[in-house]
DNA sequence: CTGAAAGCGCTTACAG
DNA sequence: CTGAAAGCGCTTACAG
């Protein structure tokens, strides 16, 4: 065959065996270490020597045949303009590369299709287990429970699932009211996430028990929903502002909405952080260099990802997950909360 | 085994074979959709009904060790949390997913050893080919030659390489210098991507063409260079307002450099577009809601991450790729550009 | 029109 | 301490 001389001719176990002259088996045990393998320093390293020296690298189908696993895990966000999932992506790779196993990141993409799709691989044995991040709706978590693959839910509970590694999002709520109170703020409103999103309910009820301890009464109406979006935050921030008694500080549910915020408040005239102070969950670069700067609470986002890789890696399918990733966390704070105006 | 009524068993060709009444090989055939099978109708529907009534789906392992394909095809970025990756990725997987093939997005990440690990997975044909997008070192490149999976570059092209898919950047500067010829300004700098970017050459010889071509002389220290982040485009900006006879428009080479160009105008004292006008390259839905709310040029991305798989799908290994893509690209005119000054 | 058979490249219990 | 052998689940040229 010509021009494979450019092209090297796929090495497998046998010619590494021939070469070394030693059995395929052996140079299967080299290759995986194998603590049971007793065999001759000499012998080993000549195997090894050979296994350089030719380039071999085992051929993951075959072996993924031969073991039933697939020495990959799969991972599901919503959406890959959230800035969000950048961090629990990268958590995930950081955790699956340590166990010598690849990561599939793809977006279910609120397109059905796609996670159908993706599902349908799955379900061919080519990821041994599934994280599945961020809000999706109850027919696609249905699909995953009907599929044979391990998972566990990243950043999300869901009703009836005992299988979830989640942020402290009732302490980051916590910091970022406590914040406000601090700077001498008493109205402080909150534009939570969609009411659908667990992330969003508990974000939520941090903020009210925050009010509480902080003997602040709250105005059912400084609660306005908004999905996590630029757009979102800016409709929440126009019907804040057209209200009677408007707040004088807003806690946003998350990075992405406090854009539209910002946008919003400038828009209605006003100035933050003289007339409004605005401080939202997340921390990113591009928070830094919002007008005005945004004050956040960075959570820990990349240790969430790791942790649930491990956990969807160690513990057997059928046990519960129920664990809350709470440090660090702690406020960022930039331009965007002073105390009220006088 | 006690436990396995709720996790079906593993269903295999055999399976589906046997309680049809006919041959494996039959099966495989009717599955892969075999032209070449002639079969009783009646054979091929009992065979269909069998499938689904066990719910058989082919082992992917078993597959891609028998015909030598993986199935998938993989992407690399250098980091999620650059929103102009997410477009690329959305078309990308759209078209792997059209032909029936998986997509692996990882990130590089400026992280070394993570692509080492990832090019070690492909290694093992794991992938049948990877699009690799965004501005790596020439060592990544040199690893990325010496693998045996075809590749080709998104976006970028590189000294010496023959294979890519890149936008008409040159275009794309051209529409935003003209956006800004037309408002009637004639001192407009630039904000360059990184000197070893070819996106930030070609926007930067876009722009020194679409300058020429309005008969606009350009004063050479009206050119910055900034990385692709906030803080890079707020440093640049910085420089520029410190200059004798500063620009009344700013062509930014993209968006997230853009967002630090805007903070740095607000901190200077600038009102943008009164003072300063400023024009991106890049739409994204967080675009339109900075203070103020960014105009740009809007590039096809998504078009750009079908067209590179397709190509890669298609194209034979050691053929030439030198596609651009042109289509569509527009003017999104928001609130950052105004006529300049009196 | 349908079936028998070889073989893809590994791993692993077992034999010696 | 090392080797022979079976088999994971498929595909495909070939025989009938």
């Amino acid at each position: 065959m010509p021009g494979n001389t450019s092209r090297p001719a796929k090495v497998t176990l046998n010619d590494v065996a021939t070469l070394a002259g030693v059995d395929r088996s052996v140079v299967s045990r080299v290759v995986n270490g194998d603590p049971k393998l007793s065999v001759r320093p000499e012998t080993r390293r000549r195997v090894q020597e050979t296994i350089d020296k030719l380039g071999y690298r085992p051929n993951a189908a075959a072996r993924s045949l031969r073991t039933a696993r697939a020495y990959m895990y799969g991972l599901f966000i919503p959406d890959f303009a959230n800035p969000v999932y950048a961090e629990i992506i990268k958590g995930a790779e950081r955790a699956a590369g340590q166990l010598g196993y690849g990561l599939m990141t793809a977006s279910s993409g609120g397109v059905r299709i796609r996670l159908a799709h993706y599902l349908d691989l799955l379900g061919q044995g080519r990821a041994d287990g599934l994280l599945f991040a961020g809000e999706e709706s109850g027919h696609e978590l249905e699909q995953l429970r009907s599929s044979k693959v391990p998972w566990v839910l990243v950043n999300r509970r869901s009703p009836g699932s005992h299988r979830y590694v989640i942020l402290d999002d009732e302490r980051g709520s916590l910091l970022a009211v406590d914040h406000l109170v601090s700077l001498g703020h008493r109205r402080i409103a909150h534009i939570a996430g969609p009411e659908s999103a667990d992330t969003a309910r508990r974000r939520r009820a941090g903020y009210l028990s925050a009010m509480q301890g902080a003997g602040l009464s709250v105005d059912l109406r400084h609660i306005a929903h908004a999905d996590y979006t630029p757009a979102g935050g800016a409709a929440a921030m126009e019907h804040l502002l057209s209200m009677p008694e408007p707040p004088t500080a807003v806690f946003v549910a998350n990075v992405a909405s406090a854009v539209g915020v910002l946008h919003a408040a400038h828009a209605g005239g006003l100035s933050v952080p003289r007339d409004l102070s605005v401080i939202a969950v997340h921390d990113m670069p591009l928070a830094g260099h919002l007008v005005p700067a945004l004050t956040t609470v960075r959570m820990p986002l990349e240790e969430l990802g790791r942790r649930a890789l491990e956990l969807l890696a160690s513990r057997p399918p059928e046990e519960d997950i129920t664990e809350v990733v709470t440090d660090p966390a702690e406020v960022v704070v930039r331009e965007s909360t002073a105390p009220p105006p006088a």
